[in-house]
DNA sequence: AATACTATTTAGATTTGTCTAAATTATATT
DNA sequence: AATATAATTTAGACAAATCTAAATAGTATT
């Protein structure tokens, strides 16, 4: 089966967003891919048509083994294009993501394995996410860590340590969910505040007591 | 100015076709890329707005200075990558066509530039061909040879050494003309005769007398 | 349980790139 | 020059992927 670009990054997103989780909502795709919730619905009849996904009107979408399948492997092309990108062509590993995210979608299974074995078969991409193999056989992900202790630019909540809803009704309200991509500005040492951007909204700034709660992993 | 693959993929087959010829017929672009006439007056009509070519109706089609900055930076693009793929990830020469195909699509300068680097700012291709350099400066293109003696497999036909109007009747029943793309598939020792085939036909067999006369250059 | 709010879906439109069939223009032939 | 043939264009349609606005379903709140 031979997928289109725009049908390999619903299956990929969806997969990014499954992880733990059990089923995936409309609009945490639609927010992921960064369009809109009817667009979603409209990819989830197709993707079920193809039986990548289990999807049913109004229940959230899983993958399916099959679509898990294809999923790995276009984690796998990602991984080892930004392997590529930082080893070889000496690019900074907060400047390949975009670049990967062209390159992953080039389909040819024989030039997927012919890079990975030029690159030495690596086992993690530049930002320590793992990279599944010709099988699609991957190590558990990269543990998560607080927002105040992250070390890269690009970071997508994974979780909250405190549940007081104080905190929680404060994240609402900044637009800090499950799923929020986030963009690192600034830190400043003289109080360990973090300046953030989410897509599509103006930057502010977070304390480090906040900071200290949001779970995050890198992108 | 960002071009769709598409509009990429017109202007790489136009200034592939330009070469030598002045203006190029809605015909011949429509059989490069295995499409219908009236999907290249569509088009035409797109890069025209886009000042890429210059297409009055009826008159045929010719890349404008900007057109011509844009296809030799995709050329580029399509031979650095068919170098990498031949001498890093050792691929035959024959087999990296359709990849680089791909490839040559991933719209990023600094990629380009630092993959020439890798591959020590390579002149020419594992076919021969030269690669323009990053100001869009390129050597003069390879030598014709007549088909009796070429070397790779997918050709295109650049011209005739013999005008008599038996040989271009018989070539022209046959479907060979100009911008024809021949995949050679077998050469017969005993007589010279060569069987190619033409896409969308089936295969036939010429005799060395023809193959003789038809100049071709590597794909 | 009724109401309000949020998430999701539907209906209908748009853009890009393509197609077929018919009409038009250019070129070749008698 | 008239006619036949070939090349090109137009008109109208379609599929993929998206959108907006409106309708509907599910969840939360009083």
């Amino acid at each position: 089966m031979n997928l289109t670009n725009a049908e390999e990054n619903y299956i990929k997103s969806i997969f990014k967003l499954q992880d733990g989780t059990s089923v995936v909502s409309t609009n945490a795709i639609a927010y992921d891919l960064d369009t809109k919730p009817a667009s979603v619905t409209d990819m989830a009849k197709k993707l079920k048509e193809k039986k990548l996904i289990d999807y049913e009107k109004y229940q959230g979408i899983t993958l399916t083994a099959e679509g898990r399948r294809f999923a790995l492997q276009i984690v796998r092309r990602h991984r080892l294009w930004e392997c590529f990108l930082v080893d070889k062509l000496s690019f900074s590993w907060d400047e390949v993501h975009e670049i990967a995210e062209e390159l992953e979608h080039v389909k040819s299974e024989k030039l997927v394995n012919r890079l990975s074995e030029f690159l030495g078969n690596p086992t993690t991409d530049p930002h320590g996410d793992p990279i599944p193999d010709a099988q699609g056989k991957m190590s558990k992900s990269k543990q998560l860590v607080s927002l105040d202790k992250a070390t890269s630019k690009r970071l997508e909540v994974a979780g909250v340590s405190d549940q007081s809803s104080s905190l929680l009704e404060f994240l609402k309200a900044k637009g800090i969910r499950l799923g929020t991509q986030i963009e690192v500005i600034e830190r400043y040492d003289f109080d360990n505040s973090v300046e953030i951007k989410i897509k599509n909204q103006s930057a502010f700034t977070i304390s480090e007591q906040v900071s200290k709660t949001i779970m995050v992993k890198s992108l």
